[in-house]
DNA sequence: AGAGTATATTCTTGTCAAGGTATATAAAGG
DNA sequence: CCTTTATATACCTTGACAAGAATATACTCT
């Protein structure tokens, strides 16, 4: 019955990133979440029941209330999987921000269309210059 | 008809984020990267053009191939958000593995299951010390 | 030009999960 | 007990999206 959500599918939700965000500071009851993220009761406690079973949150019981907080585990997951980026990054980040085509020397195979265009633009088979 | 997905729906899909640790160690092309993953090349391509759009990857073209590259920004987003958790958790990570349950000493309301606190909580001491 | 190679783009289909609404459970208090 | 408060669950509908197969585009070489 159970999904076995990666941790990547439970971050991939807006609410529950916001649901994660509100605890880093401190427990949370439900009725907390539910006020200052303004949103339906329901869904902050599916969205809470994902988090508890994928282990991002835990909770205790408080009369009527859960309050609910941070367990690291999951987050540090995600962290582990960005490691070798971070490496990635801080090695070349500087050198891309300076010259992004500048590191091809793989197969020239003939003529190349050496130069893509930087900045937010998309593809270039679109529109092509032929 | 552009969904503008966020960089964490990106990598939610698993065999993007696998495309994205293939690239971490140099460029590949698209044929490569079929190979290596061993999935169906219009598979390699879709994902591909996710990551173009989303600013992930870039590629040149080299002849009939296109040789994709990772780009640092939007994992360092995703970086960013962890931020705030990562200071979380370096806090408080030992004292959660000693004991959990331990963090209460307030006023006890009445008989109750176990232990619980009250009040609108906001422990002081936490949060960002920024 | 045609053949071969490399990559991209349809179109369809099935699945799965988020949102909404209503209702269920549980505890507290009069 | 009945009501109020707090949270959880069930049901349903809808939309997003990945996978698959087939086809299109693009470039190279003979």
């Amino acid at each position: 019955m159970k999904r076995v959500e990666s941790v990547f599918d439970i971050i991939a939700e807006p609410n529950r990133r916001a649901i994660l965000s509100l605890l880093v500071s401190s427990q949370q009851s439900v009725g907390e979440i539910e006020r200052q993220l303004r949103m339906p009761q329901p869904a902050v406690s599916k969205h809470l029941r994902v988090l508890r079973e994928a282990g991002f949150v835990e909770s205790t019981v408080d009369a009527q209330r859960r309050l609910y907080r941070l367990k690291p585990e999951p987050l540090h997951e995600v962290d582990a999987w960005l490691a070798p980026f971070r490496r990635f990054w801080s090695a070349h980040v500087d050198a891309l921000e300076r010259h992004l085509d500048r590191m091809d020397q793989s197969t020239p195979t003939k003529r190349k269309t050496r130069k893509r265009r930087r900045g937010p633009n998309r593809e270039p088979g679109k529109g092509e210059t032929k």
